[in-house]
RNA sequence: CGGGGCGUAGCUCAGCUUGGUAGAGCGCACGGUUCGGGUCCGUGAGGCCGGAGGUUCAAAUCCUCUCGCCCCGACCA
């Protein structure tokens, strides 16, 4: 029973400078979030209310697909963080504090080290596994770009759940647990989504699957097939393309000078060669070592793949000076010969088959050409470090990859004993042995799940909710609040309504009709009834969906059971 | 962290180059008008020009520092 004249919604005209994804435009201008600082929002009543449903959609879920709720701090003490070894390589991602004893804390970005030290304290033994537990809670990741509204911000409201077995095969099941149960919930939200191969990051594991929404604002690239494959482009392989000139005879290696020429488009058309015959070498940089990374010449390196090859915590592209200095040459002119010892040199497979190949002469303006692996140099450890690019082959069945945007709502992960092995939260078997658990995880984003439901609907207009996500599933406007006979068709209306438990949302302000439309199109209400003067004098209201804008009027009478109709043919469970 | 940009009314922004009494539109208040797609007209309130320091007779405007925000890149579930 909510009137609109005594709620809180401030809609605006004006789109916030700083919104630059529609969905955040949207829950702007429509009053669902108020930016406290960077990264950090109000929900609004508005916004609170389908961030409600959202979460009740994934308790639901949740609860069927047998995890168990709870609650955990968002505080927690360094020493947890030490213990796994976190507290070093998190990184700046992490805020930290102190209390007033100086003691180290930060605000949980995720909840492995509180969970895993929760059940080593609690469970013994085989027979009191597997289970799994959840929570719906705020995090802060201290991004180093929040952006996007609710997409991409730094305090976010996150589902985890962690799953804790005994063997494999209960991980594997609990892992498949949360599969249907994260396409049960995306499905409940009409969402289009994917699901796709992706890499472990920070969090660690074996074996994990994003959840993508799909968009073409989303911050994640992936690749995907017909044939069913799909990954993250950080973790997408794909079959090698053949090599050029492969059945080459060996060429003599010469010193060619290229003055001014540092990239392979201008180096490869200097020399009138493909720049598939080019060998680009790249100087990056680890938190133990500097490493020369080659790749052939038309193709990029793979970061995370380089990163997960070199075992590092951290890798950036080293600065221009260091290159410099490690080279003896500007940038743009590093090849994999003659290049200092303690630069580790690592390669991609798309450089092995190369004959008679094109690199930098680690010196100013030249390059090397007719570069043999093996006579000039012995062919370094080579790594998949292949960024995949759109048209590749897939690695499954050869068809030409396809490249598109998504947004990462859900991730799930096999963590195996990392955790249990680190913070030794162990059990003990039915031998006796005492083994450490095995654990999963089970992210999902809450808030960005609503922004991109709202980035998947929307129109010129504003918001189109799916209605199980809607703040309210009607609204019910009024046209002539002043007008005495507007008013008791629609009190009694929304009395009605209510008392069936419907949420109707009663737009009963004296406000133009232009005013009232406009604001019911931006917020987006899936049933919109307006009570006015011109239907109201054939004795009818006006039903339409938001959606389609199809509209209809029914006599006053019916009006109750035409908007439980359409409330049950969209999939409300209507009351008997 | 590197590169770029912006902080002026509640919001979106002019004014700054060339220093001289603070502006517009929207919103808000009041009066009239209108009344099924952000009516129209009038009146009014509202600003320490992000903060500190400096130059100057005089600073929103020039200089220095600082804080915050935004964009691009690198980073990340």
């Amino acid at each position: 029973m909510t009137r609109w004249s005594e709620f809180y919604v401030h809609t605006t005209r004006e789109v916030p400078s700083d919104a630059e994804v529609i969905s955040h435009q949207l829950m702007v201008r429509a009053g669902l979030i108020k930016k406290l600082a960077a990264g950090i929002y109000t929900y609004l009543p508005l916004g609170w209310r389908s961030v409600a449903k959202m979460a009740a959609i994934v308790r639901r879920e949740m609860d069927a697909a047998g995890a168990v709720e709870l609650s955990m701090p968002a505080i927690q003490p360094a020493e947890l963080w030490q213990e796994s070894g976190r507290w070093q390589r998190y990184g700046k991602e992490l805020l930290r504090m102190r209390d007033r004893h100086d003691r180290e804390f930060c605000f949980g970005p995720t909840h492995e080290e509180v969970v895993t030290d929760l059940v080593r304290r609690d469970v013994r033994s085989y027979r009191q596994l597997p289970f799994n537990l959840y929570q719906i809670q705020t995090k802060f990741r201290d991004e180093i770009r929040p952006r996007f509204g609710l997409m991409r911000g730094r305090e976010f409201l996150m589902k985890d759940a962690y799953s804790f077995g005994a063997t494999e095969a209960q991980l594997d099941e609990a892992y498949e647990a949360m599969r249907r149960a994260y396409c049960a919930i995306f499905a409940a939200c009409k969402l289009e989504y994917t699901m796709v191969e992706a890499d472990t990051g920070t969090i660690g594991g074996s074996s994990s699957h994003e959840f993508m929404v799909v968009a073409q604002t989303g911050e994640s690239a992936v690749v995907s097939c017909p044939c069913g494959y799909g990954a993250n482009v950080e973790k997408a392989e794909s079959r090698l393309a053949p090599a050029v000139a492969a059945e080459e005879a060996p060429e003599e290696r010469r010193a060619v000078p290229t003055p001014g020429k540092s990239s392979v488009p201008d180096v490869a058309a200097f020399l009138g060669v493909p720049p598939e015959r080019v060998v680009k070498t790249l100087i990056y940089e680890t938190e133990k070592e500097f490493v020369a990374a080659l790749v052939r010449g038309d193709r990029e390196i793979n970061e995370v793949k380089l990163q997960n090859a070199l075992a590092a915590d951290h890798l950036a592209l080293a600065s221009e000076e260091k290159v410099e200095r490690l080279t003896g040459a500007a940038l743009g002119f590093a090849g994999p010969i003659g290049l200092p010892a303690e630069l580790r040199l690592i390669a991609d497979e798309s450089v092995r088959e190369l004959r008679n190949f094109v690199c930098g002469a680690n010196e100013a303006d030249t390059h090397l050409v007719g570069v043999n692996w093996g006579r000039d140099l012995p062919l370094p450890p080579v790594a998949d470090l292949l960024l995949v690019a759109a048209g590749d082959p897939c690695p499954r069945c050869g068809a030409p990859l396809q490249l598109s945007r998504g947004i990462e709502v859900g991730h799930i992960f096999k963590l195996g004993t990392k955790y249990s092995e680190a913070m030794r939260c162990h059990f003990t078997d039915e031998t006796g042995a005492e083994r450490p658990m095995i654990m999963g995880c089970y992210g999902l984003g809450i808030g960005r799940t609503v922004a991109a439901a709202i980035e998947q609907n929307h129109d010129a207009d504003g918001i189109v909710w799916p209605l199980p996500l809607a703040p309210f599933e009607v609204l019910l406007v009024t046209l002539n609040a002043a007008d005495e006979e507007t008013r008791r068709v629609a009190d009694e209306l929304h009395a009605r309504l209510g008392a069936l438990g419907i949420e109707v949302l009663y737009d009963d302000r004296d406000e133009r009709p232009g005013v009232k439309f406009k604001d019911a199109d931006l917020v987006g209400i899936p049933l919109r009834v307006v009570v006015g003067g011109k239907s109201l004098a054939a004795g009818q209201v006006e039903i339409s969906h938001r959606r389609d804008r199809a509209k209809e009027a029914v006599p006053v009478a019916e009006g109750l059971q035409s908007i439980l109709a359409r409330l049950a043919a969209e999939g409300r469970k209507t009351p008997a």
